[in-house]
DNA sequence: CGAAATTAGTTTCATATGCAACTGATTTTG
DNA sequence: CAAAATCAGTTGCATATGAAACTAATTTCG
């Protein structure tokens, strides 16, 4: 555990950090000057593009958003009629959530222009670095939520 | 340009985002937690750490932060007696910032931290892979640099 | 030299974010 | 069955953030 000198420029954390920071900013700017859409409600947009119907939980647990987050996105989307909104009779806590037509139209529009985007990103790496930054990103993601998990158990006091 | 399918998970965009999000988080909740310590906060004292004395403008460059971030970070660590400021007698508008005693301390209690955290993040991933990842990110990092310079270039209207 | 432009850094303001408290509905359990 | 606990989703509040306006200092240039 010697303290080996950190170079900021080297460290992955932050690597990581300002990657995603211009990787999203360069692609949210495209849909939000042409859409007036934010990250937040492209997140829901997609995960309804991809799954047709979904609750407010559904949608927070595939899209890793938090429930005040998919609440306000999808309260603006609906206030525009980019989604549609069906009770469920049978739990009248939750709703059913899925594209208008106007969504649809938002969706086919952002998903070349989102592929595209990626393409170019990872234009110049050859087949097996991608191969190898997807793995990498899956156990990144992976030991980090446990990590987060350890260090929470930590601070709480583990016995719950 | 075909509108091919759009599986979120499996978007480079979205996977980043929400990997150094928890990477980043799991990071944070330990120096928050022992130093009180925010993310630019951390960010400005890893600089100065790495580079002894630097103007706010420094900072910024370096840890790709934006000046107000800086100035917010930097105004509370002063406050908190962990940065000393000595004003530069050629040039009056900036000022020269540095670790105080109490900020070599808490650098030195960090470092080892961050760096253990990022062994653990990496821990089972070959080296190979780790390579790969770098040089993923490095050219993720520049492509979606100049990407966002394209696409802003094209609504400002080019010609500047 | 002196006006205009530029720069470092701060502050204002409008927006984004998340936790925690809340509402209304459903489920659990004594 | 009724009280307590849980759950889906919303809202209030306090904080975080960044763009743009601002201040003070320096540089550029007519």
């Amino acid at each position: 555990m010697a303290a080996r000198r950190l170079i900021l420029s080297q460290f992955l954390p932050y690597r990581l950090s300002i990657t995603m920071q211009a990787v999203s900013e360069g692609l949210a700017t495209r849909y939000s000057h042409e859409f007036g859409i934010t990250v937040p409600e492209w997140r829901v947009i997609s995960a309804l593009g991809e799954h047709q119907e979904m609750t407010a939980r559904d949608i927070a647990a595939h899209a890793r958003m938090n429930k005040t987050m998919v609440s306000r996105a999808v309260a603006t989307l609906l206030e525009r009629n980019i989604l549609l909104r069906r009770e469920n009779s049978g739990d009248r806590r939750e709703a059913f959530l899925r594209l208008a037509r106007r969504g649809d139209d938002i969706y086919a529009a952002i998903v070349p222009m989102a592929l595209d985007y990626e393409r170019k990103l990872l234009r110049d790496l050859p087949k097996a670095e991608i191969a190898a930054l997807d793995r990498a990103l899956t156990v990144l993601l992976h030991r980090a939520d446990e990590e987060a998990r350890a260090i929470n158990d930590k601070i709480n006091g583990d016995a719950e």
